[in-house]
DNA sequence: GCCGCACTTGACCGCGCGGTCAACATTCTC
DNA sequence: GAGAATGTTGACCGCGCGGTCAAGTGCGGC
């Protein structure tokens, strides 16, 4: 693992990253060796050492970047936005939009989510998302146009709802993005009384 | 691996069965080891494979045994509850109150999703128990209770909540089950909005 | 022209894994 | 109490893993 990177190396490093995702999401994290990621690219073995100090910090480096986007991704899509409320539709609508578009992230975030090893840079990356939602829960809440419930528990079922409806209808399923996030909306809003 | 088992050899398998739940609970599938399984009970490794033919199905008779038990308790907490959003409400309640008093099988559950060994079992798992929620969905939207929206995708959500809200509140936390379980049916019946 | 650094190679290492098995112990059956 | 069936032992096996490294390549700067 080296520190300075020609522009040559830092191609090499992304397709490592790449090829890592697209593998990991493939087959699952221990089940693909770093053999399999560069045999995949047609390098021999030390290349991948010279890049990242260990199999683990490629995943690492991995969930660090998709998270880092996936935030960019949201507060893009918020803005300046003054409605709580629609602040809240924004993001989970951002969240859908960018998973739809990086389904080999799910998978390995999922994975990363039950691994002693990774789930405290997940559950990190979790904690910020839901502080966000919770403000603008908060901000609902005072306006009166949110019950008055626990403002974690909501922002975690909101979570729970954007992660299911990712996994079930943009991963596995390929619903159109549009009608799945038009629910997801109207769920967490409304709920099944709509 | 055999098949005829006495009272003794029973309690065996159980005894595996319970310490494999515990420890792939605690550092994952694949970190564990049956050396790990079998030295936790102190026997040598011939008795994990004179019950079970690999480490494999050690895994897929804990989903087996674990979804077996989950179902059980949901139907009887439905029982002959004639109103389908009083039926929802009830399999909330149950899969809440059955994951508060079963937490160490959450990060089974949520691993073995992540395998691709694993997957199709718990894809069935899930596919059952999505097709009942949908089943009094449907019931709900025909009396008019319920928003006419796929009812697929309102299943995923309500599982995704009922999910989110397991691993957070009472895996994670540890917070009053019937505290959890209020504010989820509340939010899967009338969203954020209440 | 050549030095040095970024980069690449692939044989190699040690380890710990899942799984096997011959021998042995205990318990049932008649 | 003989013999079969069930249960147990732990040394052993082969393999493939994550990771190392001495050697080599090619390019940019001087």
């Amino acid at each position: 693992m080296r520190r300075k990177l020609t522009p040559r190396g830092r191609e090499r490093r992304d397709q490592l990253m790449e090829c890592g995702a697209r593998l990991f999401a493939e087959r699952g994290y221990h089940p693909t060796s770093v053999a399999d990621v560069v045999a995949a690219l047609g390098v021999g073995k030390g290349v991948f050492y010279w890049y990242f100090a260990s199999k683990e910090e490629l995943l690492t480096e991995l969930l660090k970047a998709s998270n880092h986007d996936l935030r960019k991704r949201q507060q893009q899509a918020i803005g300046e936005e003054a409605d709580p409320v629609r602040r809240i539709e924004l993001g989970i609508r951002a969240s859908l939009a960018w998973f739809a578009e990086h389904r080999e992230y799910f998978a390995i975030i999922q994975f990363a989510a039950t691994d002693e090893t990774f789930a405290p840079v997940l559950a990190r990356n979790r904690e910020i998302a839901i502080a966000d939602t919770i403000r603008h829960l908060k901000d609902g809440i005072v306006d009166g146009r949110i019950a008055d419930r626990d403002p974690a528990l909501l922002a975690h079922a909101i979570h729970g709802v954007v992660a299911e409806l990712t996994r079930h209808s943009l991963v596995e399923g390929n619903l159109p993005l549009d009608e799945v996030a038009d629910l997801c909306v109207a769920f967490c809003l409304e709920g099944l009384a709509g």
